[in-house]
DNA sequence: CCATAACCGAGACGGTACGTCGTGTCTTACT
DNA sequence: AGTAAGACACGACGTACCGTCTCGGTTATGG
């Protein structure tokens, strides 16, 4: 079977499509988004002319605004931070570090929140973001859980999903829902340490 | 600079505004967020026309969309449940369950993530949101929490704030980052339970 | 009998058109045509911007282009000559005169030469031209024709159609087909002559 | 300056020009017309699509819309009758016959009007149509004209382009600029005896 | 009790952005 | 060097909303 992937092979007739291209919309988006221009206030005219570009080589690209945000989304994905760090605990604080300075740079909240505000009347969308960027951190995420399961530091009665949750959920929604303002340095040990002691007072 | 709170002091001569039109320009909203129109085809236009209403009627009463929108989320908003039930457990429970149910319903999410989306660019706005809505349900969640400390039911060392967060947070990232589809109902009890006895094996 | 002649009489409900943009509207496009822009050179856009006004507002007035050029020859259209002369030749003279003039104004004859251009694909439109403004000025010469021959100065056995035609193809040929440069003065005289004593020698 | 007169002199190493692709672009925009395409919705990218050919081979032709319509109409130009008639009377009405035969296509008044309404705006182009396509015509009829006047069947008092314009004229007029529906047949004979006897009664 | 003043619906106003199409130029690989 | 294909920057197309503004008409009150 031909491997074939994601990568559409497309026709190599006619002129090849500009990479410079690319990166100028790439670029302009971010630019736009970090001179807090506000998302909404985001218009494919405005990137183009930004970008130095035609509407047409825009449209050429993506079908339109969320696409292009998707891709933007992607294109600033860093690799998660992958660090097996000395034990479960320091993996998990590691994790959630990552989360909080990422929610604070301004343009990846403000991306992430457009997308946010979508995704319920384009499922698909979040679906193709959800896989392709979040799935992974997800996966790094359970892989220290089920370390942390083997080798007895984390209960093995609970589903590793639901686990991840406790530990992420907490700090998803002072990053992204109730906060806008520094978080302190301190809270991803403080959730850590809290969800792997239980609420309840130890015996 | 004029106090300009909630109750703006209007001249008393002349036709008084028509509650009337109050009430159809909010019913428009909350129909053509049921109807799945999606929340960045909300027009301003198109809500004058569902609401048959002028579209100076409706500037007239607010600003703008978003400071309708935070009106409709206002007038959406039931009184937090309040239960007082037969424990500490059972009434995290209850809160939780009541957060699941509100993430389902589709305008409700709808409006909360317009309002996600543009509070970066608005501070003054979701301040404003967060102030009226959310601090008195937060409020009750804490008051729980505390009776659970008093009771001898939940930890005393830990900040009350970090504790609520511990609760909450996984139920809102299930409900409005990840899932767009139904969440199961056994969910309130799994993230209580799992939190109240921590992630670390017990004895 | 209430005189409504072709006016339709539009809803009275909201605020009613303004005539200083038809006025602005119609005074840019003879603007721009002096200017000698070029027919096809003109564009709605350009017509908005050099008006002042909003491309909806034209578009409002005029579904197209072209209609929006028949209403300008309308505007332009003065009343055709009128001129009871001494004598038939003479008035005749004065018809051809006003044809050449008015071939020479670079903005009507431009003007004339799109309605040609587009009638053909658009019969209704020429057809409207036509009546509106076209068969009032051949009812004068027709008039006179008549009136020739009643006085006994102009042959009874040929259509009065035909006639017209004699006289004024030969000039509306060379305004708007051969030439684009002056015409002489005498031209109006010497083809009423030559039409009126033939081509052929004189017993 | 080069001599840039019809024959371009092109450097000859290399692939020369394809002699198909001249007639297949002749041919679409010929095609294209006679579909009632309207004469302002030609366009380039339509005429090389229709002829299944790059836009650059079209460029490579023609400087743009204009030159090429000239060449079609060049193309499209049979030669004149030429026809001897028995007659000055006989032939005089031959050409007119023939102007009326070519007003009626479609596509040959559509092609004509499309230069007419842009000979302002680029008068070198008119003038290069008038020299190469309408000339020789004008010459046939001169001619004839001038066989008229030796053979004592045509006044010598008036000036041949003057006589010229009086036949034609009524019958332009007609073709181009009143009608777009058939004229009638007898038309021609009735120009041509309305001009010769005149248009006062004779002794 | 009626004038006044703010309200109401409708919809026009100058703008901006939408997504598409055509312009004339360019860049591919191929002939 | 010519060819088909098609990308490129540009700018016009006709539509939809923005937030403001005028219309004629409606409804409470206060003089």
């Amino acid at each position: 079977m031909t491997e074939e992937g994601t990568a559409v092979v497309r026709a190599v007739r006619g002129r090849p499509r500009s990479a410079a291209a690319d990166r100028a919309i790439i670029g302009a988006v971010l630019r736009l988004l970090e001179r807090g221009i506000g998302v909404g206030a985001l218009s494919m005219e405005g990137i183009a002319r930004e970008a130095g570009v035609g509407k047409a080589t825009v449209y050429r690209r993506w079908p339109g605004k969320d696409a292009l945000l998707l891709d933007v989304m992607r294109a600033l994905d860093e690799p998660p931070p992958e660090v097996r760090g000395r034990s479960v605990r320091e993996d998990l604080v590691e994790i959630l570090e990552g989360l909080r300075r990422k929610g604070l740079a301004k343009r990846d909240s403000a991306l992430l929140r457009t997308m946010m505000s979508h995704f319920h009347s384009h499922p698909r969308l979040w679906q193709e973001y959800h896989d392709t960027v979040i799935r992974a951190r997800r996966e790094t995420l359970h892989a220290v859980l089920r370390r942390g399961v083997a080798e007895g530091e984390i209960r093995s009665d609970l589903d590793v999903e639901l686990l991840g949750e406790l530990f992420v959920g907490p700090m998803l929604s002072r990053a992204l829902l109730h906060e806008w303002r520094e978080l302190p340095e301190e809270l991803s040990e403080q959730i850590v340490d809290g969800v792997l002691d239980g609420a309840r007072p130890r015996g």
